[in-house]
DNA sequence: CACGGGGGTTGATGCCCGTCAAGGCTGCAG
DNA sequence: CTGCAGCCTTGACGGGCATCAACCCCCGTG
C-alpha cells in the first residue's frame, strides 16, 4: 500500500498502532491493503481461512451469524475508527468466526496478520493494548450473554436505545437510529415487527416520541428505572 | 506461598506458565495463595475491585450473574486444571465481571495480578499464551451469543449433552452429568421445570435414556442431526 | 420413627414473541 | 405520471417456555 499521511496520522492516534516505531508502522502499511466496498458487499463468511483483520475508515460493517433457517443474529455494528477480526491474530488455523458485510458503502484497511504477528513481538505496548482490547471485548459479551439470557425483548431495545446517548444524558434527549430499523432488530435479537411494537408500546406510554428514525427520550432517568 | 512441589509440576504443564524461567515462576508463587472452599462458598461478587485471577486445582466453580429479579445465568462452568478471571489483568480499574461461586468443595490458587503482570513484559511467549486463551474464550462467547439468541432450549439442551462427549463418540454413548441438574439449566439458560421436560421429551423419542444423573444417547448421530 | 428440606418431576395456566399476511409509505425507474 | 421494490407497521394467531403449585423421592437429623 502507498504510504498516507492522512492515513499514518489516523494510526498514530489509534491505541492499537499509537506504539509503534516509524519502521514499524512503515513495514505494517507496506503489507496493508485499501479496500473500498458498496453497502451490501460482502467482506468474509464465517469460517474462512483469515490472513488479515481491518481498521474501518468510513461506512458501517455488520458481523453476523446465520442459523440453519436463515435467521441472522448481528453480533457486532462497526464503526469508523473501529477495529475488527483481530481475534485470528492468535487462532492455530485463522479462520472468521463470523461473517462480514458492508451496510453502507465503507472504507477499510486490511492489515496482514503474520506482519502485525512480527510487530507484536517487538512491542510490549501493543501487545497490552491489544490485550486491553480483547478485555474490552470479552466484558461487552458477557453483558450481552446476560440479556440474552435473562432480559426480554423491551429490556433489550431501551438498553439499545440507552446506549446510543453520551453517558451523562439527562432529562429529554434526542438521538436519530444509525442505521435502518431491520439492522437494529437483528442486532439486540428480535425480529422487526417485534422491534416496531416495542417502540410502539414505549410511545404509548410516553416514554419515547418516534418519527422515522428519530427517537426522542422524554426522560432519561425515568427510561432507566422503568427498564425493569 | 510456601513451594510445593506437586503444584510447581502442575503450573509446568500449563499452557500459561509453561513458558516462565525458574525465577519467574517462582516470583509468581511467592505472591500466591492456596485457597480451599466449602460448597456454596463465595469467591468474588460481580463489580469487586480485583487483584487476582484464579487457577482450580479441584471441585467446580461457577461464575454467573444475577438479574434484578433473582434468576441466574451461568456464564462458566469451571473445571480443574482451568484458570479464570484473567480478563482482570488488563483493566484499568480492575473489578469482577461476574459473581464466582464453589459448587463443590473446591481447591485454588489466587495469582497476584501486578506480578504476574510484570512477568508478562518480560515473556513474549506468556503473553501469547494469554491472547491465545482470550481469543478461545472470545469464540467460545460467539457460539454462546448464537445459540441464544438463534437456537430453542431444545437445541441448547441437546448442544450441551453433545459437549460432553468425547469429539469423535459415536453409536450408543453414556455420560453422567457432571452437576446437579438445576446448574445445568442456569448454564443453559433454562428454568429447571424446562429442562426436566426436555430430557422427558427427548427419552420419549428414544434418543437419550435418563436414569438420575446418568444419560445415555442411543445413537450419537442420530441426535445430531435431530438437534433442530 | 417422624420430620424437614432440597432437588427433581409433572400439570395447569398464561404471556411473550415469532410467524404469516396485508397494507401504507417512500424513493426510484421508466 | 405509473409501477414496483424495499422498509416499516399493524393485526391475527399459535407455540414455546416461564410461572405457580403440588407432589415424590432421597437423605440427614432429632
Amino acid at each position: 500500500m502507498q504510504a498516507d499521511t492522512a492515513l499514518t496520522r489516523e494510526l498514530r492516534h489509534h491505541y492499537l498502532f499509537c506504539s509503534l516505531t516509524d519502521a514499524q508502522l512503515e513495514r505494517l502499511l507496506a503489507s496493508a491493503a485499501l479496500r473500498r466496498m458498496a453497502a451490501g458487499e460482502h467482506l468474509f463468511a464465517h469460517g474462512d481461512a483469515a490472513t488479515q483483520f481491518f481498521l474501518l475508515r468510513s461506512g458501517c460493517v455488520k458481523l453476523y451469524r446465520l442459523s440453519p433457517e436463515g435467521n441472522e443474529k448481528i453480533m457486532r455494528l462497526i464503526r469508523p475508527s473501529q477495529t475488527f477480526a483481530e481475534s485470528i491474530l492468535f487462532m492455530e488455523a485463522p479462520s472468521y468466526p463470523v461473517s462480514g458485510e458492508a451496510v453502507e458503502p465503507s472504507q477499510l484497511v486490511a492489515f496482514d496478520r503474520d506482519t502485525f504477528l512480527g510487530i507484536l513481538r517487538e512491542s510490549f505496548a501493543t501487545c497490552q493494548a491489544v490485550m486491553a482490547q480483547m478485555t474490552v471485548r470479552i466484558q461487552a459479551h458477557w453483558d450481552e450473554i446476560e440479556t440474552l439470557a435473562l432480559q426480554n425483548s423491551r429490556y433489550r431495545v431501551v438498553h439499545y436505545l440507552l446506549g446510543l446517548l453520551p453517558r451523562n444524558a439527562q432529562g429529554r434527549v434526542a438521538v436519530t437510529l444509525p442505521t435502518r430499523k431491520m439492522v437494529i432488530a437483528a442486532h439486540v435479537a428480535v425480529t422487526p415487527e417485534t422491534l416496531s411494537r416495542t417502540l410502539r408500546g414505549l410511545s404509548d406510554e410516553g416514554l419515547i416520541e418516534v418519527s422515522g428514525d428519530e427517537v426522542t427520550i422524554t426522560d432519561v432517568d425515568r427510561l432507566r428505572r422503568r427498564i425493569h
